[in-house]
DNA sequence: TTATGTTTATACACACTGTATAATCGATCT
DNA sequence: AGATCGATTATACAGTGTGTATAAACATAA
């Protein structure tokens, strides 16, 4: 964090942990492997124990704004870090293959919610759903968070207009659910 | 492109513009610079003429369309490298002051054509215009036209998937400008 | 005690960045 | 033609970081 992504060596990676840098090759590899381990890591802390609560809101549209505010709580806890990374992994030339299973977790909630929604409200249109649901991915992704979290918004603000406008993208905007 | 960001090193820089290193020293000053010229030449060659066209639409829902369109266009020109240039952004430690003026244009287009879109749709309300301004821009992104790109979506079709959601937020959801 | 896995120190090869220096080339101006 | 100035190039070098190899030290459990 404090000396940028060129300051990220492996040799202050093992100072910090106050190991030797060989230490780090013997349990990681390599530089890469270790980011692949960070990012995992990283995406492991996300995948929050209040994520189940999202999941119990009888209401599905109330599931969708709390599994939102789950999100913007983790990418808030460490924006500028989970940035990074992620800057990172654009950069690595597998992305095309193993890009977006990063964001897999993300994509399988929302396609469970928008599946209950659909159940009880009748949006979005069955042939439409997979459309809806890629731009929700969208929509709430980290970039989409990191963009609305300028101009001075808290945290709870970000979510909160991210949840609107996933609500008018699903097309169920106005009426609230809770 | 071939060689992945790793790759792209001052020498094979060099050589492929059938030059010597130091005169891309001499030139650009240092790597971090070259790679800033080329984000900013990537960027220049965005505004593409044709950028024009959507502010002439009558309509500005139109106008919106053609606007996502050209942005779309010019992203699917070179996918994976403006991804990289994106990528290498998110690292450096002047995002955080620098970061989001890269997509100043797109923002100021966007404020335009939401004013033109105020002015004769009534919509959105006054109070909510940044935050719709924002949402906009989150959801017109490049970031996000790489995850909607993905699912064998063409060109034009990500195109009309972003414009639709683009009119959703706006509440001007059903009924068509064109 | 022995065997096994882990940590460490040391050394090295390699690639890339960045700087310095001096020579060369080309075009322009006097 | 000769002098001047900017741009290019060759060469050399320092510094840094990655990754590999090797052997010694250490801990632990069989």
């Amino acid at each position: 964090m404090e000396e940028g992504f060129d300051g990220f060596t492996v040799e202050k990676v093992a100072a910090r942990a106050g190991v030797s840098r060989m230490t780090v090759y013997y349990q990681f590899g390599g530089k890469q492997d270790l980011l692949n381990a960070l990012f995992d890591h990283v995406a492991a802390r996300g995948r929050i124990d209040r994520l189940g609560e999202a999941f119990r809101q009888p209401d599905p549209l109330d599931a969708l704004a709390v599994f939102i505010g789950v999100f913007c709580g983790f990418w808030a806890s460490d924006r500028v870090g989970i940035r990074r990374l992620r800057g990172w992994g654009y950069l690595r030339s597998e992305f095309e293959s193993t890009g977006h299973e990063r964001d897999a977790w993300r994509r399988q909630g929302l396609e469970m919610i928008v599946g209950r929604i659909r159940e009880r409200y009748g949006v979005p249109a069955g042939d439409a759903v997979q459309d809806v649901i890629d731009v929700l991915l969208a929509l709430t992704s980290f970039e989409s968070y990191d963009v609305l979290v300028r101009g001075g918004r808290e945290e709870a603000e970000v979510a909160a207009l991210m949840t609107e406008a996933a609500r008018a993208v699903l097309g169920v905007g106005g009426e609230a659910g809770g």
